[in-house]
DNA sequence: GTCTATACAAAGATAGAC
DNA sequence: GTCTATCTTTGTATAGAC
């Protein structure tokens, strides 16, 4: 949402993080983003020391990004649960219009044991976070009598985040435009009063 | 199942498979499968001329043994749908019992634009396949009115297989073993008749 | 069918000039 | 901050002996 002041390091970010969400970790190179921006692989080293503290970098700065977001869904106290369990899948949805496309760390989950260490910990966190979030938004509907669920937040939370991943994957690989909102839909009416 | 007669070339798919499931494609190499077997890189190449090759022939091998069980799970008439969906699930809940391992074509679909034509097809007929097999089943415990669905037969299989695959490789990420566990509890959840 | 040897390209990374 | 040049390692792949 913030757009950067255009440096080159986060130009840099910028190629990496679309490089990462289409070929994933071990398949992009310093070449690829050299190549894209019209600068030398040196040059990148300048500014990211190793690949793996630019891949670092760029997770961190996805996240963040995902934080603020977040923050700002919650923040208003009369938004029905359900609108920001939508404005929550608002992104997943303009992934799924790439034909390319997936989460960050959704990506990078596949190659999970392959990853630097400081990699893997910050992807393990943005799981660990949003799912979190999931909870207490559930929780919260719970609360309000707007939701209905058939197990504990906690256990709905950790299947919409996984259900919303695998269905970018899926989507992905198939090429099939409907899968994320067959998937949102399917997902929703779980969450609704007993009839 | 069927226990391949130990040739050098059925081992190379066997390593292979592993290294794929735990690393990805682009991140394994010969060199890792010359190690684990104690040959030389270049033997490996006389039985599979390329890695493109080799992945793809592990797919293929990973495929047909799914899809024979999949006929052999609606094979018999008189079984449940549930105990049907229960039975496919299984092979989720052994990945899940690793430390590191997701479904192959789960960890392949983080990487897909950086994988080679051969391999990609065959992961989207594998996507296909499940999605339709899962579509069939419910199909049939709704006539059989073991099942009430809030969405169609084919959304609802879209959903769950996105969300066993989305599990498997947050569960790997997070470690939190009773992933898999919710998440198929929640998804039979939705399938129960109305109350 | 497996080996040694080798070719060839690409990768990640560093040194030092400008 | 970006460049050229270079180093080192690894990866995929082939040729040909055993």
């Amino acid at each position: 949402m913030t757009a950067a002041p255009s440096s080159t390091a986060s130009e840099i970010l910028d190629v990496a993080e679309a490089l990462i969400q289409t070929r994933g970790y071990s398949a992009f190179s310093y070449q690829d983003i050299s190549d894209a921006l019209g600068i030398r692989k040196a040059s990148i080293h300048y500014h990211f020391r190793s690949k793996a503290e630019l891949a670092a970098a760029v997770v961190d700065r996805y996240a963040a990004r995902f934080s603020a977001a977040l923050a700002g869904i919650a923040a208003n106290p009369r938004k029905s649960s359900l609108a920001m369990l939508d404005q929550y899948m608002a992104p997943y949805f303009e992934f799924s219009k790439s034909p390319d496309k997936v989460c960050l760390c959704g990506a990078l989950a596949g190659e999970m044991m392959a990853l630097p260490g400081a990699v893997r910990t910050r992807v393990e966190a943005f799981f660990e976070e949003h799912q979190q979030w999931l909870a207490r938004i559930l929780q919260r509907g719970v609360e309000r009598g707007e939701f209905v669920l058939s197990s504990r937040p906690a256990r709905m939370a950790r299947m919409i985040f996984g259900a919303l991943q695998g269905a970018l994957l899926v989507k992905r690989t198939t090429g099939d435009a409907s899968q994320l909102a067959d998937v949102a839909a399917a997902l929703k009416a779980q969450l609704r009063p007993a009839r």
